[in-house]
RNA sequence: GCGAAAGUGGUGAAAUGGCAGACACGCAAGUCUUAGGAACUUGUCCCGUAAGGGGUGGGGGUUCGAGUCCCCCCUUUCGCACCA
């Protein structure tokens, strides 16, 4: 039955095979029994697995596997997030067809991911791709229009010239590409868009439900890209007009220092005010050479204040006094008001716009610390202090300068002020955020149609809900040239108009992906419902996700738009709880070294398999070698493994060479899940010689453990237990073993748990390499050793199941058990459980410091009281050498831990 | 610029305020041999023959005791970047 050596391969293929036919990871719901919802981010089907996948992966398989062992009913799905780019790139440049393309890729990696053997409920895959899926993006989109949480708006997008498509402000943060890199320009569409902003105050509060098990860099990120802001909004009536410009401000406690009211270049009110006015062709032109300049800038770069003083003024209606209006480039049409109140001597840009047009400065700030320097002048109250002042003073105070409202502190005076516009009816309190709306519309094909037609009539209709889904059709004409391909489709863009039945067009466009992230983890619950999304009941059991793991680069776009998609479910009645994951797991990236040469040209970078390393006696590299040339490479930085580097390494390689638990017991030994995680083909070499010693251990004792000729049926004898203090020591590795391990996978260290394992098997090779000396022993002690052997080999092989599931298994039925390890269960619980008493350690080393520092140590029993380890220490010959002639002031004695004698 | 996190052997790393470096990789010496990319044994933070001393980016502090807590600085990584 099991090979006498470790055949990775053999044993792979023989146990994906029976959890496939005894479809040992297929779950229902069972209100019985408690639920353990693991889940791992869904790939894109790019057609090949790689490390960063494995890695992934390996995690969640880990957890779900200890989940079940501990008795859990553990839903562990998995799917394709199929729509997307890729496909319509790979039709646009080689004509191939974006869903062949895509069911191919799945059918690739659907493979690879089987023979790495992850515990998925395969019965549950869905692809984002298929009708049966995206039916029900569109039956959203349907239930959001109801509720006006979808509108259409001729609006500025994102547009990436590369690609050729509309990116939403998150894909296109910081000015370029989040795919290409390219620089993002605008250009005006009319788009859907998602109100995820009516939901702002929300995702912003019920962070505080999510404290406890999401990283707080994440956190922190969804709270800086809401960027919720408190403040006031006050209204400047213009001069000789009936409007008035409204700005937004967290300080209107500066308000009488305002020199200036600066309007974003597009706001609607200069086109209004100008009208008819010289001036008002200077300002167009200037709003575009600002636009212009906008979408050209490069990340990193400085942009200079530029402005206009367009000769309008406005009334600040605190003071009287009239202020010019100014447009300028630093003020952003869609924050806030779209207009600021420029007040120099209390904001930076402010003061940086005042410095660049010689405006007055008038300080209404003074510092209240007194340990603070004012910044950089002595306050001259009253005057314009822009010759004095060298940078503006932001920070709180007291009002000076300012009317009724001196002498006040800025905190008071922001609630003061704020009520006293309120009442006086030009402003009041006001919050922002700088989360927008999530512009939803692709002019792409492959992706979800939105599912709305054009009446000439009717004007805009949705498609009924009984006509879903809108499907795609086979294919279209991919010209890449940004114009919505399914517009090119006769057949799918003429139709009928739901309300008049008369001829109407359908919209062209498709759904942004994230639309199809957003929900698949509930349609996991019930992947084959026609009738609904999910079943609410079954969701009700599965959901919330108990764990979710994936990278950090989804920390605020997808994570964002699911627990927005929660609460909109939870409005519409499908579910009944506020946040969609309750632990989230960000695992680090795969990494590894890079090798290259500069050639003439380019630099060319050499795959690492392709690489020879020499090292010096300490270990450290020295030099590299090309192996087919033999000649030297140099040695490059440490990066994430990508094309353009060659430091990739191919995952199916990797199991070829040392098998699937072999490249998963690496990948979570080498480092902490969150680390960056080094790719080490000698590494992996001691995974694969860890599992061949636990494996050529069970071999050699498989069949003596049951084994009645010697010494009778292995038992525990407690008079041999009691005399023979090696078999109680396997015993009391073993506990602790098991406590370690299961205190680490709670808190999700499986590095640290196998580095126990390791050492547990450390352990057992002793004890083995012990046996041959006590051939003579008495049948009892040979009996016992059995037992605690058995013991011992039965706890590693379980808690070695979530690491290396193949092998374990197999270890699992050479130990006389059939049926796998699941099934042999029948109900129990499989992970071993942890003594305390045998896990306890008799005798206690403790280190004896003199003043801090280690002078002996002391070998006690475990019970030993504070007052006897005390005399203990002080009785010690080498301590007395070193407390010898000083005066003993304190002892400090930490129980069971350590005894510290402080002398002078 | 703003914000966050992190700095420990040659490397990946470990350490509820209590023996720094577990467990591995690498390296060194050795054993065996069917000479391998095997297995096993021993050693491996630094200085020192040793006794001993030093050591967790640097500096200060709290404490009987600090890798761990607090303050300042340096470096690295990540996120945001005219958000009023």
């Amino acid at each position: 039955m099991m090979d006498e050596k470790y055949y990775p391969e053999k044993i792979e293929e023989k146990w994906q095979r029976f959890w496939e036919e005894s479809g040992a990871f297929e779950v229902e719901a069972d209100s019985g029994r408690e639920k353990f919802y693991c889940l791992e981010m869904l790939p894109y089907p790019s057609g090949f697995l790689h490390m960063g996948h494995v890695r992934n992966y390996s995690i969640g398989d880990a957890l779900a596997w200890y989940k079940r062992l501990r008795g859990f009913n553990v839903l562990h799905p998995i799917g394709w997030d199929s729509f997307g780019q890729p496909a319509e790139q790979a039709a646009i440049k080689r004509g191939v067809n974006p869903r062949e393309w895509t069911e191919e890729n799945i059918t690739h990696m659907r493979e690879q991911l089987k023979r790495l053997g992850i515990s998925y409920d395969w019965r549950r895959e869905t692809a984002a791709h298929r009708p049966d899926y995206y039916k029900w993006d569109q039956w959203f989109f349907l239930k959001m229009y109801e509720r006006g949480l979808v509108y259409r708006r001729l609006s500025p997008v994102n547009w990436c010239p590369n690609e050729n498509t509309v990116l939403s402000n998150e894909q296109s943060s910081g000015g370029v590409c989040w795919r290409c890199g390219a620089k993002v320009e605008k250009k005006d569409l009319e788009q859907w868009f998602v109100r995820t902003t009516q939901y702002a105050e929300e995702l912003v509060a019920d962070m505080a439900e999510l404290e406890e098990g999401w990283p707080e860099r994440v956190l922190t990120m969804q709270r800086n890209w809401i960027a919720r802001s408190t403040g006031a909004f006050v209204d400047f009536p213009v001069k000789d007009s009936t409007e008035k410009i409204r700005v937004f401000t967290t300080r209107v406690d500066t308000i009488y220092g305002a020199n200036a009211i600066v309007l974003a270049p597009e706001h609607p009110l200069l086109a209004k005010l100008l009208e008819g006015s010289t001036l008002g062709a200077d300002i167009a032109r200037f709003a575009d050479r600002v636009r212009e300049r906008r979408a050209n800038v490069k990340p990193d770069e400085e942009v200079e204040k530029e402005g206009m003083n367009t000769g309008l003024f406005a009334t600040n209606p605190f003071n009287d006094e009239q202020l010019p209006v100014w447009v300028a480039n630093y003020v952003l049409m869609d924050y806030g008001a779209g207009a600021v109140m420029s007040v120099p001597a209390h904001d930076e840009r402010d003061f940086e716009f005042a410095q660049a047009h010689t405006l007055p400065i008038k300080q209404v700030i003074a510092p209240v610390t007194h340990d603070k320097e004012p910044s950089g002048f002595e306050p001259q109250l009253g005057e314009d202090v822009s010759t004095e002042m060298l940078s503006a003073m932001t920070d709180y105070g007291m009002l000076v300068n300012s009317g009724e409202w001196s002498a006040k502190l800025s905190q008071d005076a922001i609630t003061e002020m704020t009520a006293h516009a309120e009442k006086k009816g030009f402003g009041g309190g006001a919050v922002t955020y700088r989360l927008r709306d999530w512009g939803i519309s692709r002019q792409r094909f492959w992706g979800a149609p939105v599912p709305i037609v054009y009446c000439e009539t009717c004007g805009i209709v949705p498609v009924l809900e009984a006509e879903l889904p809108v499907k795609l059709p086979a294919t279209a004409e991919f010209t890449g040239t940004g114009e919505s391909p399914l517009a090119g489709v006769a057949e799918f863009v003429n139709t009928t108009c739901p309300k008049c039945d008369r001829p109407a067009k359908r919209d062209t466009d498709t759904m942004d992906t994230f639309v199809d992230s957003s929900w698949y983890f509930f349609r996991y619950c019930d992947p084959q419902n026609g009738g609904a999304p999910f079943d609410k009941e079954k969701v009700a059991y599965w959901t919330p996700v108990d764990q979710y793991i994936g990278g950090i680069e989804h920390a605020v776009m997808h994570l964002l738009y699911t627990r927005f998609w929660t609460k909109m479910m939870r409005d519409i009645g499908l579910i009944s709880f506020d946040e969609p994951i309750k632990n989230l797991l960000t695992q680090g990236m795969v990494v590894a070294e890079t090798f290259y040469r500069d050639e003439a040209e380019e630099r060319v970078f050499y795959n690492p398999a392709d690489v020879q390393v020499e090292r010096d006696a300490k270990g450290r590299i020295t030099s590299a070698l090309l192996v087919s040339d033999n000649r030297a490479v140099t040695v490059g930085d440490i990066e994430k493994m990508s094309k353009s580097t060659n430091n990739g390494v191919d995952p199916n390689e990797m199991i070829d060479s040392y098998g699937a638990d072999a490249v998963r017991v690496f990948t979570l030994f080498a480092a902490p899940p969150e680390n960056e995680l080094r790719w080490s083909e000698s590494g992996i070499d001691g995974a694969v010689r860890f599992l061949r010693r636990v494996y050529g251990m069970i071999w050699k004792w498989r069949g003596t453990l049951d084994d009645d000729s010697l010494g009778g049926k292995p038992q525990t004898n407690e008079t041999v237990l009691r005399n023979i203090p090696e078999l109680r020591a396997l015993r009391q590795t073993t506990h602790r073993t098991i406590a370690r391990v299961t205190n680490d996978f709670e808190r999700l260290h499986f590095n640290t748990a196998i580095a126990a394992l390791m050492e547990l098997m450390n352990a057992v090779a002793d004890f083995d390499a012990l046996q041959k000396g006590v051939a003579e022993a008495p049948p009892e002690y040979h009996a016992t050793a059995r037992f605690v052997m058995r013991e011992a080999l039965e706890a590693m092989v379980v808690m070695l199941v979530p690491f290396a599931p193949h092998a374990a298994e197999e270890m699992w039925e050479s130990l006389g058990h059939a049926g796998g390890m699941l099934q042999s269960a029948q109900g129990e619980v499989r992970w071993p459980r942890a003594d305390a008493e045998l896990a306890r350690r008799e005798e206690l080393e403790i280190p004896v410091q003199v003043n801090g520092k280690l002078r002996g140590r002391l070998r006690v029993a475990a019970d030993v009281g504070e007052e006897d380890l005390r005399q203990a220490a002080l009785a010690d010959e080498r301590v007395r050498s070193f407390v010898a002639g000083r005066d003993v002031v304190k002892v400090v004695v930490v129980p069971q831990r350590l005894v510290n004698i402080v002398v002078r």
